[in-house]
DNA sequence: ATAAATTTTTAGACAAGACTAAAAATATTT
DNA sequence: AAATATTTTTAGTCTTGTCTAAAAATTTAT
């Protein structure tokens, strides 16, 4: 079993790992969990006695297969409970990643596939990204980013790469969600800026916002 | 705000209060919580510095008025978990308990507030004890135990007074649930044992099972 | 009303997880 | 390749919540 703590840990590390490969930094993980480097080292040791990720001194870390498998499980319960809680206790996809991090601790096997049925075997969180299965495996996600379609293509909107609550307002306010079809009507060639039509409304988002959504044609 | 080890001694002193009155001992609560009386003196002073109870050295404790509400939030937490986790996750009444004291300490007023709404707002548990509002006010149930039906009398189990896994078992395997109408067909001199009839069904029951179960007229 | 038994508190220690400050190792410049 | 800068580790401290052992207070028994 993993205290509330390491599994933090472990899921940073392995968020870490699937942007940047193995051999994460202790730094790297000091700024993701709003620590200090020497609490990371002290904490890291304590992970390789339990065997889920490989340490040696100044080099960094690796998660291993029981590591990987361990964070998989706390991040399937953190996502499983954002559809619950958008789908079923109408929270916006702005305000639940504050539970979510709170309910993924929750320790009960039963819990998690029962809520799972419930839920209707959800492939993806209310920010398009994917659910692992009980073994751990992430299914990948056919997409592309918004800003990089051409005129008058178009496609569905079906993640988001930006969770912060600001950035999930924004969308809201312009009523983007996920399913929505959104249609690029013309590029401005100065400042890459699309005019796109959403729900039959043309509105102009800036390539920032462009570059933060994810469609599928 | 609150540490989930001090939620669950306010909880275990509210419950304390409610069988014996005022002025909780120590050692009462040490044995309530599976710990060491040295250990409730610590932990005593810190809720009292906290101003939700009272404590003379060698005098017990007494909640205050907010250390109630604090502990009704806790218990209204536990119990609209556990109707969920009945309800909607097909878990039966005996598994519920150990999941309900991890969810119970959840920090999300909107959660809450949701779950209870997304239920229907039940008014009691899966074990038939009443669920406090939002104030930490509990309504009382009007409700006898079924050992002081005469014959011929008859009710609707409405709750039960012991919740252990192998009472609620025991129920179970004779189709004895919340709802379920119940009626005395004779009792046993003897022993005080029940001949009952559940579902069409005669069945005889020991006078230590009747004076669990409480039922309403 | 003393003596004996019990309960409660104090004192000191420990584990987990974090921190600061300083030392050691590694990277980067020049 | 030496000097400087950065990263990482170590050493020692702190807090939370627990524990044991011993002292103090209270209760029960004689």
């Amino acid at each position: 079993m993993f205290t509330l703590s390491e599994e933090n840990y472990l899921k940073a590390i392995f968020h870490l790992e699937t942007i940047s490969g193995a051999g994460i930094s202790t730094n790297a993980i000091a700024h993701k969990l709003d620590t200090k480097a020497s609490s990371v080292t002290d904490m890291v040791k304590k992970l390789a006695e339990k065997e889920v990720l490989i340490y040696k001194k100044y080099q960094g870390v690796s998660l291993t297969e029981l590591g990987r498998r361990t964070a998989a499980s706390v991040i399937r319960k953190h996502r499983l409970w954002e559809v619950f809680l958008v789908e079923k206790l109408n929270f916006s996809w702005d305000e639940v990643h504050d539970v979510a991090e709170q309910l993924e601790h929750i320790k009960s096997p039963k819990l998690i596939n029962e809520l799972d049925a419930f839920l209707g075997y959800p492939k993806t969180d209310p920010h398009g990204d994917p659910i692992p299965d009980e073994d751990g495996k992430f299914h990948k996600i056919e997409k592309r980013r918004l800003s990089t379609l051409q005129e008058n293509e178009s496609g569905v909107c079906v993640g988001v790469d930006d969770s912060s609550a600001s950035f999930l307002k924004y969308l809201d306010k312009h009523q983007i969600s996920l399913g929505k079809s959104i249609e690029v009507i013309s590029i401005e060639p100065f400042d890459g800026s699309l005019n796109i039509k959403v729900d039959g409304k043309d509105i102009s988002i800036s390539n920032k916002i462009s570059n933060n959504i994810y469609i599928q044609s």
